[in-house]
RNA sequence: GUCCUCGUAGCUCAGUUGGAUAGAGCGUCAGAUUCCUAAUCUGAAGGCCACAGGUUCAAUUCCUGUCGGGGACACCA
C-alpha cells in the first residue's frame, strides 16, 4: 500500500506544520505525471482560512517536508499551480518492490465483518442467460478480491425453488409431457420439449445445468440454499412471529401488512395475502433474517437492475427488526447489475425466457472462450448497461483487450525461458532506473492500492483498468528495455523488475479469475 | 404520472470525499521489425463531458430544471 501508507504520514506531518490537527490531506496521481509521482491539493482547500494564495503555502509545505528527516532521504518535494507535488527515489521505488510479495502492509486494517455474499440466485426454471453471467462473474470476482484483501467471506446461490413461477414451470413440463400445448403464460422455450423427454425432475436438471455452466466460467458457491427448505423447517413463520412481535405488522383487507414506510420504503407491503399464501417479500424476509440468524454481520447482495426498487422495503424489514445495525450500507448493501443487451450484426437479441428466444450463457461461452467472456463481463461498471454484439465479439477475437493483458504475460514468459532466472539480485537499488523501467516498477507497486480501492468501492472494473494500465507500460517498457541483449547489473535489474512484474500479473489474473498463458 | 438509473471520441466504455492539458480499447490515417513473440510500439485525426441554470478560487464530478435511453412502480416472482 503505497499510496496509502503515504498519505498517511504526509498528512501527519502537513497537520503538524499547519496545527490542524483534523486534516487529512489526500494523494492523487497528477495527470501529468511530469510534475510528480503524487500530489496534493492541500494548498487549495486550506487557502481561505489561513489567507494565503495556495501557491504560496504550497511552497511553504515543500520547504518543510523537504528539511523533514523523515522524508527527505526518498521523496522530493515541488510545488506547482498551488499543487503540492511528490516524487519518490528510485531507491525506494526499488527497495518497495523487493519487499512487494511480503505480506505485512499489504492493507491497512482487516475486516473483521463476517460477509455473507449472494449472487445470481437465478431462477432454477430455465437455462442462464448473460445478465446471469455478468452477475455470476461480478460476484465470483468481488469475493476473490475481498478475500484476499482480508475478509470473511461466504459465496452463496439463493434457489428459488418454491412459489408461482416453479408450479408455473411445473405446469408448462407436465402439458409438454402430454403433448398439450403449453399454456399461454407458461414457459415456451425448446428446453422445455427437451426436458419433457426425460421423468427426471425438472428443477432439479436446470439446477445441475445452471451449475455446470456457472462451473465453465470457474463461478463457483460456498452455499446453496434452498428457499423451500425455508418453508419446510419453518424459518419463514419464525420470520412473521418475529414482526408481530415487534409490531412491525397490522391486518387490513384480509392480509397481513408489513409497515414498511415507517422505515424509509414509499409504501407498505403485504406479507400473507388475503387468499392465505405468503408473498415472495415474507420468504425473502425469513431468508435475510436467517443469514443473520448464521452469525453474518455483513450481507451483501448482487440483484439484477429489475430488482432495485426491491432494495428499500428489505432493508425495512432489517431496520424494522435489528435496528440500524443492518440499516445503514456497511451492514446490508445491495449492487444493482444493470442488463446486459445482446447484439447481433447490429440487431438486439430478446432475452425473455417465456418466449423461449434467448440467447444462453453456454452458448457465448461457446463462442468467444471462458477468458473472454469472464473479462468483458467484468471490465465495465456493474451499473452501466452494457451493449454486446455477439457477432462482433466473435469475429473479432483476437482483438479482444483479453488478449491484450495475456499477450503481456506470455511475453514475460518467452524472455524468461530464453534468458534464464540469472542473479545475483542484489545491489540493484543503486541503479539509475530509465523512464519505462521507472513507470512500470511504480504501476507494479500500486498493485495494493488498487486493490483495496476495489474492494472499497465494491467495483471490480476498476482491477481490469489497473491491469490494462499495467500492461500498457510493460509494452511500452518491452519496446525501450531488452534484455537478452542488455549486459551487467542493467540485465539483472531488469530481470528482477520483470519477475515481479509477471508475479502482479499473475495476481491479477488470478483475481478476475482469468488464464495467464505463457505462450499466445 | 411518480421514483431510481444512465447520457463522456465514429463504436464500446473508464474517469469517487470537486483540482493542473478529460483518458483507454476498438475503428480510421501515417510510420516502426538485420533486435527477447508486430496479438506489440510511435505519431495523427477525432470532444459544447446531452442541454440550461446554480453553488465556488475551481464542476465531467455537487444542486435544480429540461430532453433522451433503460428500469421499477402488485395481495407477481
Amino acid at each position: 500500500m503505497i499510496k496509502y501508507t503515504l498519505e498517511k504520514q504526509l498528512s501527519a506531518a502537513i497537520a503538524i506544520y499547519l496545527d490542524r490537527p483534523d486534516l487529512d490531506a489526500r494523494l492523487d496521481v497528477p495527470n501529468n505525471t511530469s510534475y510528480g509521482d503524487y500530489s496534493t491539493n492541500v494548498a487549495f482547500l486550506l487557502a481561505k482560512s489561513l489567507r494565503f494564495a495556495p501557491q504560496k503555502i504550497a511552497e511553504m509545505l515543500c520547504e518543510k517536508l523537504a528539511a523533514d528527516p523523515a522524508f527527505n532521504d526518498y521523496l522530493t518535494f515541488t510545488p506547482i499551480n498551488g499543487f503540492v507535488n511528490v516524487r519518490l527515489s528510485d531507491r525506494f521505488l526499488w527497495s518497495r518492490l523487493e519487499a512487494l510479495f511480503e505480506k505485512r502492509d499489504r492493507f491497512p486494517s482487516h475486516d473483521q465483518s463476517r460477509t455473507l455474499l449472494e449472487y445470481v440466485s437465478a431462477n432454477p426454471t430455465g437455462p442462464l442467460h448473460v445478465g446471469h453471467g455478468r452477475w455470476a462473474v461480478l460476484g465470483d470476482v468481488m469475493a476473490r478480491i475481498l478475500r484476499f484483501s482480508g475478509a470473511d467471506i461466504t459465496r452463496e446461490f439463493y434457489i428459488n425453488d418454491a412459489g408461482n413461477q416453479i408450479k408455473n414451470f411445473y405446469r408448462s413440463v407436465d402439458a409438454a409431457r402430454a403433448g398439450d400445448p403449453i399454456p399461454e403464460d407458461g414457459y415456451h422455450g425448446d428446453y422445455i420439449l427437451e426436458l419433457a423427454k426425460s421423468y427426471d425432475d425438472p428443477i432439479q436438471v436446470m439446477l445441475d445445468r445452471q451449475i455446470q455452466t456457472l462451473r465453465r466460467l470457474d463461478v463457483e458457491f460456498d452455499s446453496w440454499y434452498s428457499e423451500k427448505s425455508l418453508h419446510n423447517n419453518g424459518k419463514v413463520s419464525q420470520a412473521l412471529s418475529l414482526m408481530k412481535e415487534k409490531g412491525l405488522t397490522y391486518e387490513q383487507d384480509g392480509a397481513l401488512w408489513f409497515a414498511s414506510s415507517r422505515f424509509g420504503d414509499e409504501k407498505d407491503r403485504v406479507l400473507i395475502k388475503a387468499d392465505g399464501n405468503l408473498t415472495y417479500f415474507a420468504v425473502d424476509v425469513a431468508y435475510h433474517v436467517d443469514k443473520i440468524d448464521r452469525g453474518f454481520t455483513r450481507l451483501l447482495n448482487i440483484w439484477g437492475a429489475d430488482h432495485h426498487g426491491y432494495v428499500p422495503r428489505v432493508r425495512a424489514a432489517l431496520a424494522g427488526l435489528f435496528g440500524d445495525k443492518f440499516d445503514t450500507d456497511q451492514g446490508f448493501h445491495v449492487l444493482i447489475g444493470q442488463l446486459v443487451s445482446l447484439f447481433r450484426n447490429g440487431e438486439p437479441v430478446r432475452m425473455s425466457k417465456r418466449t423461449g428466444e434467448m440467447v444462453s450463457l453456454d452458448e457465448v461461452i461457446d463462442e468467444i472462450g471462458v477468458d473472454a467472456t469472464r473479462f468483458f463481463l467484468i471490465q465495465k461498471s456493474a451499473d452501466t448497461q452494457l451493449d454486446f454484439d455477439l457477432e462482433l465479439a466473435s469475429r473479432k477475437s483476437s482483438e479482444n483487450p483479453v488478449y491484450y493483458v495475456q499477450y503481456a504475460h506470455a511475453r514475460m514468459c518467452s524472455i524468461v525461458e530464453k534468458v534464464g532466472i540469472l542473479g545475483p539480485f542484489n545491489n540493484l537499488e543503486s541503479l539509475v532506473l530509465l523512464p519505462e523501467e521507472r513507470t512500470l516498477l511504480l504501476k507494479a507497486l500500486q498493485i495494493y492500492d488498487d486493490i483495496y480501492d476495489t474492494a472499497l468501492m465494491l467495483s471490480p472494473h476498476r482491477l481490469v483498468q489497473y491491469l490494462t494500465d499495467l500492461a500498457r507500460t510493460f509494452h511500452n517498457f518491452y519496446e525501450a528495455c531488452p534484455i537478452m541483449k542488455a549486459t551487467g547489473p542493467d540485465k539483472a535489474k531488469r530481470l528482477y523488475l520483470l519477475l515481479q512484474v509477471r508475479e502482479v500479473f499473475r495476481l491479477c489474473f488470478g483475481l478476475l479469475g482469468i488464464s495467464a498463458p505463457e505462450k499466445m
